[in-house]
DNA sequence: AAAACGAAAAATATCGATATTTTCTTCCTA
DNA sequence: TAGGAAGAAAATATCGATATTTTTCGTTTT
């Protein structure tokens, strides 16, 4: 049976678990930056075979959550400011559509599923005290509350779009651990967005969204830049035993 | 090269090769909507042993040119009219901004593409006979010539969903054969495409573009329409023998 | 007959081992 | 002593076989 070390929960394949696992491990920077992602401690680390492991590579590798060279194996991808910095931009033109878009098409249900996700979000802003489970409890509320903002898009493919690029900024967010907001301000920010697009003010949403995705990735910037003045690229290393759990 | 089954180029993973070809094999309506893909075929097909093969799947299920069930394999994806419909508005909305975008950051390299790609496509087109290989030929010029228009974007992000929208778009061109366009109307449609561009006028160029996009899409789907009145997706069927070459 | 059952067949998912390529060491040479 | 083969070690990519799950198709029961 399957069960040597991580536990795989039933009705779901090997492959699967192991993109859930390896996604987040990326996402919330267990594994580091540019480091090197090795058949052998990953197959170690998730307690599966060669195949299932590299279907998993190769489906994050399309996503953009690995990088991949021919013979040369897989990495975690590089964080650099230019990347950041694109990704808020087209998130500004993007998002904006969509807010816009879904104003435009407004259904109760939307209102409904925003004024909740919100309410769950500012009460698991209030209870975090940024302890590692917490913050996967906040990121998922926060990310539940943007999807609400925009569900009522009629277009889905945007809404996708809208989606990958807050999970690609979403890691820049989660690498710096906390970043200088009080919980009254990151709930402020967020009620405004809130108030914003249930009064289907279309040019006052996007202008708030719009700001909202910039000072985030201002700050997350600014903290990037101190953290590793040129090259934000980890330097080699011959292990990372630390993290080999 | 690109031979039936076998020849894999040198310097080139086994993956990779499944990968390049699978995709053109969907994308040009070799393999037919929501037939499933079994993996003694595929194998076969493509010369190449399970693991390779499953990756490649799983890669090409992740950019989603097939679609995947957990214990159910994999299929080709269907065609409909609601997604064409969604892909042309989001890419209207999309390219729109992104040639905006490039027309602002406008450069002579940019120019010179445009004027380039846009003299060989508008050969390719007089030259075409509609054979296979003239096929393949055609859309690789077209391709580029809608990359060149929005080369000079300074957000990647963005334009890589704009080329995601247009391969998606080109699937359901590519599906029906020809459809009603002369030689002449074609080139003439680009051509007014990249004079209004070429003449730095946004909103001219941004009119253009959504038209363009939109008008394509309409035709596209009336054939759609009238092959498959109610239901797009395709009947079951034993085998494809008929394809499996 | 329709539903229900249960092998047998087929297809998917996974593993362990092997072939291939890259990277690292060591030792030799100019 | 820097440069560079040559061989060893490590890592990637691939294959063939096996375990697991789904589908098929007679057969039985109501």
């Amino acid at each position: 049976m399957a069960h040597p070390a991580l536990t795989r929960q039933e009705s779901t394949t090997a492959t699967e678990a192991a993109v859930r696992k390896l996604k987040h491990d990326i996402m919330s920077g267990v594994l580091a930056p540019d480091s090197q992602l090795k058949m052998r401690e990953l197959k170690s680390r998730y307690g599966i075979g060669a195949t299932p492991m590299r279907e998993a590579l190769a489906q994050l590798a399309a996503e953009g959550f690995v990088h991949q060279r021919a013979q040369k194996g897989f990495r975690v991808p590089p964080v650099s400011i230019e990347e950041l910095i694109d990704i808020t931009k087209t998130r500004q033109i993007a998002e904006g559509e969509a807010i816009r878009l879904a104003i435009e098409h407004a259904t109760e249900a939307w209102e409904e599923e925003i004024v909740s996700s919100f309410h769950v979000l500012a009460r698991a802003i209030d209870h975090t005290k940024a302890g590692k489970k917490d913050r996967d409890h906040f990121e998922e509320r926060h990310h539940r509350f943007h999807r609400a903002l925009i569900s009522s898009c009629p277009l889905k493919s945007l809404r996708e779009f809208c989606d990958d690029l807050y999970v690609r900024k979403t890691r820049y967010r989660r690498l710096l651990g906390s970043y200088g907001f009080t919980a009254k301000e990151v709930i402020g920010e967020h009620r405004l967005l809130m108030d914003a697009v249930l009064d289907r003010d279309v040019p006052r949403a996007q202008a708030v969204i719009r700001q909202h995705i910039g000072i985030t990735a201002d700050v997350i910037a600014e903290v990037l830049r101190a953290k590793n003045p040129v090259k934000v690229t980890t330097e080699k290393r011959k292990r990372a035993k630390t993290n080999a759990r």
